[in-house]
DNA sequence: ATGCGATTGCACACCGGTGTGCAATCATCG
DNA sequence: CGATGATTGCACACCGGTGTGCAATCGCAT
């Protein structure tokens, strides 16, 4: 069928995201299929990976492109972004796991795009005064981002279910030098 | 010799904080040895491994454990914490990048009692009102840690060398909540 | 029922890393 | 010099993952 193959990438996103030394036949089992099978839709493990995190980094692109309201202030623009972004974070695991390692140098290049989006938002912000300069454009937004899987993260694995929107948006408002104030009221007009 | 030994956990440290999937091979080549004799020091690659969190682990405990003047406020023990742990940071680039992966239940283990201080820490801070709310204390202390570890990854690849020893407080410090100013000049008495 | 495409179930060859055994070297200290 | 301990240089067996080839099977539409 044709929807095997999407079912198989739609696994190996979450398998790979916990377990990114997962080999071909785990993914396989994963998705209740033949390791053979999936060789018959990615003939090498460098082509799954490929696939998959193109597949997330358009999502995610969608995500981001979806909130060029060009004219909102930048502080709104990223809790918006950060809004939609948070309900599908752990699909997204797969980047920030799959960054270091075999692959580090191909899923740079399919994220820089989305990076490069992120950090011309942030240069943004700060030149019209809203983010701080206690770090230059691309290295804030990096952190930035990062802090929200690393929040995403921390949630799953220490405790229970999910903190609200609100959490990680704030959190990244603060970091991005935003005052308490303004980030709760930013975050509360999204919860 | 005594110190082959020594060179062999220095030289691995670096060498899996950048390839986490390196060899003994790799990490034998090079610290100038030939793999059999790291096998000598090393029965096993884990063996290695383990030595290796376990010494990271004991040199951050200690510059942990070194500012411990328990009356001093959260957020300038915060401060000071991070002052001392920057100048490391890279050698402890092992800790972030193998906690995934293979040995990820071990180093988690060893890796406890620090990140429990630290809640501790951001815990008594939040209690005091100089940290914010936003993020439970467990979670908050981990996503600030982390973030300085991203700071440095970042500074690292992404250009030239290093930022002060500011850059690092004062955005660890909004993370967690402390106004602008007052972050900027605990910051500043360190730098 | 026939045919077709997708899937399965093996059996392979291949590779790279791991860990071990053992004899040969080398440096050093007495 | 001779002994001792560390290091080397190979050769080996073993394992797990990768990728391939091919015949058998299954489900389904015509």
């Amino acid at each position: 069928m044709a929807d095997t193959r999407e079912r198989i990438l739609d696994v190996a996103i979450r398998v790979l995201g916990t377990s990114p030394d997962a080999g071909m036949g785990e993914i396989a089992r994963a998705a209740g299929v033949v390791r053979r099978t999936v060789y018959g839709y990615f003939p090498s493990r460098a082509d799954l990976v490929r696939a998959l995190t193109e597949r997330a980094v358009n999502e995610i692109a969608a995500v981001l492109a979806r909130g060029d309201a060009a004219d909102a202030p930048a502080d709104s623009a990223w809790a918006d972004f950060i809004s939609r972004l948070w309900p599908l974070v752990h699909r997204y695991r797969v980047l920030v796991v799959l960054r270091r390692g075999e692959f580090g140098e191909d899923i740079h290049a399919l994220l820089e795009p989305v990076e490069d989006s992120l950090a011309d938002l942030v240069r943004q912000g700060q030149d019209d005064g809203s983010f701080g300069r206690h770090l230059p454009a691309g290295i804030l937004s990096q952190v930035a981002w990062s802090a929200v899987f690393t929040i995403a993260d921390s949630d799953l694995s220490s405790g229970s279910g999910s903190l609200g929107v609100s959490a990680p948006i704030v959190t990244s408002l603060l970091l991005l030098g935003v005052p308490e104030p303004r980030a709760r009221s930013l975050a509360e007009a999204r919860s």
